[in-house]
DNA sequence: CCGATTTGACCAAG
DNA sequence: CTTGGTCAAATCGG
């Protein structure tokens, strides 16, 4: 029904982003030729985000207008379930009650929760499982025909900033040096600790060279497995996850009200729609210069 | 003491 | 039923 009229919306939108994208690059490599800074002209480090955010759009637009059409029962389903997560109290749920129930040998009622279906998601193999944001381990299972366990991580900002990004770590059988790493859901938090550790590491460099540090991490990551369209996000979405979503507030791309149900003083800045739109113009950014 | 990890049970999906 | 993903009590460790 007014699936078709949403393609056409979504992929004008692809387009218009991508050629932005082409753009902002074609401006930079202008500028690479002359490396002195001019007045009035846009900052090497502006035009690198703007070409980031350029394609994470884009990235996120494919995903979207590749999902069913029974989104937004879903979306809604899952915002039932994190409500419903945290109403059970985050982390411990400390219930007497349960305790209670557990001495009385009934069963434990954990759950009510829904397996996440339409997250993007992106695999690397990585020597290390490492990436520069902060994880927490929650689980760790075997699997079925396959040698080696997999490790099952959240952010550990999840119920701070009600960022749902989790990964799964996994054993190559054929070279036990390296995991296969698989991201579900971009990071919605701002994981100032670790950005504050780049910055201070890297201090004399100032935020341009972010993405040179970003970029030599994402070196370590070679080979590449494709998933879904993810032959062309891998590369991309390592940088991205250490360079762009620590700066800026990103747009939750699969639940963008997942954190409207948490108590967050700063909530309506990031996950607003007003501020989203607000960011989607980047000229914004100009001006700010974020240093 | 408090946050992270371990680990077995629970749950949804196929 | 089986299996992968998640929860949370127990445990670890700074």
């Amino acid at each position: 029904m007014g699936t078709v009229c949403f393609e056409k919306i979504s992929r004008e939108k692809m387009v218009k982003e991508l050629l932005k994208g082409k753009k902002f690059a074609n401006q930079l490599q202008v500028l690479l030729q002359k490396p002195f800074e001019e007045d009035g002209l846009v900052s090497a480090e502006v035009l690198v985000v703007k070409i980031l955010r350029s394609f994470t759009q884009t990235l996120s637009e494919v995903s979207s207008s590749s999902r069913s059409s029974d989104d937004l029962d879903q979306n809604l389903q899952q915002k039932e379930n994190c409500c419903n997560v945290d109403s059970n109290g985050h982390r411990r749920s400390a219930d007497s009650g349960e305790s209670e129930k557990r001495l009385l040998g009934l069963k434990d009622k954990r759950g009510g929760y829904k397996r996440k279906k339409n997250s993007q998601t992106w695999a690397i193999v990585s020597s290390t499982i490492e990436d520069g944001h902060a994880w927490r381990k929650y689980g760790q299972k075997e699997i079925r025909n396959a040698k080696y366990p997999r490790s099952y991580f959240r952010c550990t900002h999840k119920y701070v900033q009600g960022c749902w990004a989790t990964k799964q770590a996994q054993r190559r059988e054929d070279d036990p040096q390296k995991y296969e790493i698989t991201y579900i859901g971009h990071h919605t938090c701002r994981d100032m600790i670790r950005f504050s550790q780049i910055l201070t590491e890297n201090s004399d460099l100032k935020w341009s060279s972010t993405a040179a540090v970003a970029a030599a991490a994402s070196s370590h990551y070679k080979e590449v497995t494709a998933s879904t369209y993810q032959d062309l996000s891998d590369n991309l979405s390592s940088l991205d996850s250490i360079v762009w979503e620590n700066f800026v507030p990103l747009q939750s791309s699969d639940e963008p009200e997942a954190a409207a149900d948490m108590v967050l003083p700063y909530k309506k800045i990031t996950c607003s729609h007003h501020s989203l739109d607000m960011y989607n113009d980047f000229e914004h950014f100009d001006e700010c210069q974020f240093f």
